[in-house]
DNA sequence: AAAAACAATCTGAGTAGTCAGTCAGTATTT
DNA sequence: AAATACTGACTGACTACTCAGATTGTTTTT
């Protein structure tokens, strides 16, 4: 069979594309519900290749959940970068915008936290543990430095930033999953998300 | 072999030990991974009797989604009749505590709900879809009414009452789901949930 | 430069296992 | 006798993973 080199820059490798098409079906099916098969035909490659790549299957599906973190916390890096906030609330809501809008890009991939599988893995792996636990600690730890950032500057009243934290990220996240589930029509739930979660900071008027 | 009379009042009958036995498996383990084997062989009962009650597997996953369904609803309606409320305020922080300690209650059954499977199913199957619905329609027109109770009385502000509810909805829902995933343990989360909330509706102080 | 040796990558038929659903026949109830 | 409830061996379809051998890529030797 002739192959197309590979090393040289042209396009991704095998693995790369063995793990792109997996998350792929993992996302839309879930992991019981793919076949390595599946995989495997959708890029022109024998299923033998796949498990070359990847001792298993549950290995495969870790390696998809890694790389996605890590897209998902590098995008998240450059954002806070590249923001100027006025105060801490308007960053607590510029996080908030910046969440649904990621969500609404990878909304496939968004699909595989929101799928009970991982939470089931985890327990008894490790790894897909740790990296479910890097996920969920880098967005709650972002919404509590903002939080401690605007009781600093006075934007946001006094209140325990680290639990405010995590019940505002359940909240978006939470929208995001309605959203998926399409029982609702959820983009017009953003404005008043917005507006009550700066109820919910703001100091009392005196 | 020799069987206990069912009809004459000797406990459930077949038909709904299996139910009820699906109910564990499709909850604990998910619907791919339950075999029909499993349920039957956990009631000492063969393969084929759960095929001549239920036609299809799927057809026992949306028996069990119905009743599960029902009792949800049931058990709400009992609340919401023997509850007595100061204010439309203090009716959406006991409809938080009752949702919250329904789902502590029935916590394997909660997981169904949790899942990604019945929405995927919903998708195809109208019967899966309509359960699905009913609950959430349920829920948060039980808080929207609940609001406007308040707006009425003055404990709660103006805010639009349907969509104020959905986020509440999806806020305790999503904290009863962290719980679940045993990521971060919950149970602090409930007064600084509803200290949010209130503060999210309350009225302005004059 | 060609050949040979070595290493890395890939293949796909084969294995062993699972499981939803069927059905012909048996048991029980009415 | 008829209807209803139940049985469990069987079928056909699926699938994770293995492995012996093929192909391709790289390095060393001649």
């Amino acid at each position: 069979m002739i192959r197309e080199r590979k090393k040289k820059r042209s396009g991704p490798t095998r693995k790369e594309a063995i793990l792109e098409m997996a998350t792929v079906f993992f996302a839309e099916k879930g992991f019981r519900n793919t076949a390595i098969g599946d995989i495997a035909r959708n890029i022109g490659v024998a299923d033998g290749t796949v498990f070359y790549h990847y001792r298993t299957k549950e290995d495969l599906f870790v390696a998809v959940l890694e790389n996605f973190k890590e897209e998902l916390i590098r995008e998240s890096r450059d954002y806070l970068a590249a923001g100027e906030f006025a105060d801490g609330l308007e960053m607590v809501v510029g996080l908030i915008g910046f969440y649904l809008s990621l969500a609404a890009r990878m909304e496939e991939r968004f699909l595989l936290l929101h799928r009970h599988y991982p939470y089931q893995l985890a327990e008894a792996n490790p790894a897909c543990r740790r990296h479910l636990e890097d996920i969920y600690d880098f967005f709650a730890s972002t919404y509590e430095q903002a939080i401690r950032r605007g009781q600093e500057d006075g934007s946001i009243r006094e209140l325990p930033a680290h639990k405010t934290a995590l019940i505002i990220f359940t909240m978006v996240d939470g929208l995001v999953r309605i959203g998926t589930y399409r029982l609702y029509q959820p983009g017009s739930l953003y404005d008043e998300l917005v507006a009550s979660c700066r109820r919910m900071l703001q100091p009392d008027k005196v």
